[in-house]
DNA sequence: CATATTGCGTGAACTGTTTCACGTGAATCT
DNA sequence: AGATTCACGTGAAACAGTTCACGCAATATG
């Protein structure tokens, strides 16, 4: 280093290139600037190993190349890949990704929104449950999976279609009596559209079918409850099911099989996101798939671009149907 | 908003106070003011909705409150999960975490360095592959799980007391010829020790053992061919088998059952991580279980607080076994 | 040949904090 | 009562960039 190990700023490049400051602040910019001036530079700069402040640049010019990504946890597979999705598109335009992990409370999330504002990115893609989330109007915001506000973007995978999927699905594999069953929290949000879908199907068909919904306070127990009940002499009154998530899905066949209800045979079953098991790279169940890495590339692209008439404000991405062992095929 | 919607700063609130700029400052970074004054500041700071402009701040105190994490990616629990502590425990000391996903390239690695050296971070905490990464001297740098330099600490479990105990627990559980399987990258790290224990330990006690190695490039195959090597009419050459990691230890039991191996009737088998399926909170296998929560809330005190006689900069944390079906316990 | 236009390097001004030397008034000491 | 601390509010300077009005020279235009 030069002086005293202090790092090198612009002005000791400047100095060290015979030039003015501006022409370095150009040359770092990209803005045209005479070859023999930019060459001198940028050797002066190599020499003195100097490298921007990121905090004078963002302080100046208001910008960053930093994205807030709020996100519940990472001990979800779904969330995490998501995250890492969303951090290397980022790192492909250039930018750097905070995390900031929310835990679902409402609280937490507000914090980290605040946070943001202290002008710490230049955006936000938020996965938030918080039903009153306040967003700053000149902060952009990319919503996943919840609406929050008409000016809001907002990504998902097309959970009515899936839905509509999902019950075709069913019924195109022979179920006559299919069953929607949702666990997960109160605030409304953008996979409730699943259900929705899923109904919309059946009664656009005239297929008998029914739907029942329960709130993460409730526990899974009550979803057992629900099932025991509708089972009698090991038959169940549905023979097909359609869960909100794999997870959830999976816990549905565990306890389906402990009362002797055969999946696929006796009741086969669709789950919703796409997972994968870390250790096999099989699907847990049968699953309408969420495109994640679309997702991601697309919530990064309208937070950088904007929305437009391509991409716009409110995002539904294509899901697929994947078999995975608890449907008969 | 005050004047033209732009963000408010301390002058205007020292102006809205009636105080001084320096007297602001002082309130928003707790050091002893009037009661009086502090009152006035808050007061119209609040009014105003002022927020500290981290740039700024960062800028002239060279501090950011900031830490970058350097993962290879997010797909694989134990890293997802590493970084979700890491996120929870920053959090819980007032910074903020940048996530960079490397994708294992040492090239990413490298430029990550470089783009934190922007002044982007106080510190960086790194899991890398890079053989030689250079790490800028005054750029404080926990790693976890490689050792970089005698100046540089470095947390990871206790991978040999691990390999230890898990060779113990499949001699004391009744095997006579056990067998260390690992797979990995080529860089020596510290996992490795996990060989070095579980071989000292059957060297110490004179039980005779055996230890494979495989690199990543060469295929699980090359692991499933060994095996088959070892396995005459049903009966493999070894009753028990530590695998490196737990997600290997799986492949390695799906194998074996495929060729006519039971777990853990024929042969036991114990992994490393101590990672539990998403869907059911089970271990994969019987393992030995590292403390993924305490190595990211050391990492994160070391590299906020320094490494001292408490935490000294190497330092190893204890691991602990836990069945998981595939040991006869 | 004179004037207008263009291109481009220059450096002062500005961004919003923190820090520190300074000054003021109150409290303590002799 | 006068001198000496002490506590603490004050505001200018500094941090390291970006931006922009300016000026100079070279080219284009009439």
């Amino acid at each position: 280093m030069n002086k005293a190990g202090k790092a090198p700023t612009m002005k000791d490049v400047a100095r060290e290139a015979g030039v003015a400051l501006g022409t370095v602040s150009k040359v770092f910019n990209s803005i045209p600037v005479g070859e023999s001036y930019k060459i001198k530079v940028e050797e002066a700069a190599k020499r003195l190993g100097y490298r921007v402040n990121s905090y004078a640049r963002g302080l100046r010019a208001d910008k960053t190349y930093t994205v807030a990504l709020i996100l519940p946890s990472l001990d979800n597979p779904f969330f995490a890949l998501l995250a890492d999705h969303i951090c290397v598109a980022l790192t492909k335009h250039n930018y750097r990704m905070v995390l900031a992990i929310t835990k679902a409370d409402p609280h937490a999330e507000a914090r980290c929104i605040r946070m943001i504002e202290q002008n710490m990115a230049d955006g936000v893609i938020g996965l938030t449950y918080a039903a009153d989330l306040d967003v700053n109007e000149n902060l952009p915001y990319v919503s996943i999976d919840r609406f929050i506000g008409p000016n809001i973007p907002c990504i998902s995978s097309d959970n009515f279609g899936g839905g509509q999927m999902a019950a075709e699905k069913l019924v195109s594999l022979g179920c006559k009596k299919p069953l929607f069953l949702r666990i997960g929290s109160d605030v409304p949000g953008e996979t409730d559209k699943r259900g929705a879908g899923f109904v919309t199907y059946c009664q656009m068909n005239g297929i008998e079918y029914a739907a029942q919904r329960f709130s993460d306070w409730q526990g899974i127990e009550s979803v057992y409850k629900f099932l025991d009940e509708h089972c009698h002499r090991g038959k169940l009154d549905y023979d097909g099911i359609f869960c909100s998530t794999d997870l959830f899905a999976y816990h549905v066949k565990k306890h389906l099989e402990s009362i002797g209800v055969c999946v696929p045979e006796d009741v086969q079953l669709i789950g919703f996101d796409g997972l994968k098991r870390p250790e096999t790279d099989e699907f847990y169940c049968s699953t309408i798939v969420q495109p994640i890495q679309q997702i991601a590339e697309t919530a990064v692209y309208i937070l950088l671009h904007g929305a437009s008439e391509q991409f716009p404000g409110f995002m539904s991405l294509p899901v697929s149907y994947a078999p995975g062992g608890t449907t008969r095929e």
